[in-house]
DNA sequence: AGTGTGACCCGGT
DNA sequence: CACCGGGCCACAC
């Protein structure tokens, strides 16, 4: 898996995030098989262009905590992606510390690796498994 | 070859 | 909820 294959997958795996849901970095690397990866999703994310082909919704996907990361101060990326989330519907809070959150209780999309289609990314794997196998 | 950093995650306090 | 420490992988210096 190389670094341009695992982008490519991230952005296959992205753009099956419902409207209003939202997920994690760590869930996004599950789904691809890779779950030690969830730093690299985050890359993946950065390195983005603003304006593919098929759109990446990646203002769906945040902290496993329901937290949009800050990406420092002084940038303008979290509120950014805080109006996108909310332009459609899904309702962000602000915590006393000024981060911005999401109740992943209500909004958290999070399903199991395999019930998502992997398409031709479907053979990442991090874990080996004895005794199976797709054939 | 060691050190610091990053759109992270988990557990403990 | 906030704070801290350890783990994780790749990249830049």
């Amino acid at each position: 898996m190389d670094s341009a294959e695992f982008h490519a997958a991230v952005y296959h795996v992205v753009r099956q995030i419902p409207p209003q849901r939202v997920t994690s970095y760590g869930h996004i690397a599950k789904l691809i098989g890779m779950p030690r990866y969830s730093r690299h999703v985050g890359q993946a994310l950065k390195f983005l262009s603003p304006n593919t082909n098929p759109p990446v919704p990646w203002h769906r996907v945040i902290s496993s905590s329901g937290t949009i990361s800050s990406r420092g101060p002084g940038t303008d990326g979290a509120e950014r992606q805080r109006q996108v989330l909310e332009a459609e519907g899904v309702e962000v809070r602000e915590s006393r510390g000024g981060e911005l959150k999401v109740d992943l209780g209500t909004f958290g999309w999070f399903p199991e690796p395999g019930s998502i289609d992997l398409g031709e990314y479907g053979e990442a794997r991090d874990e080996e498994e004895a005794g199976s196998g797709e054939g």
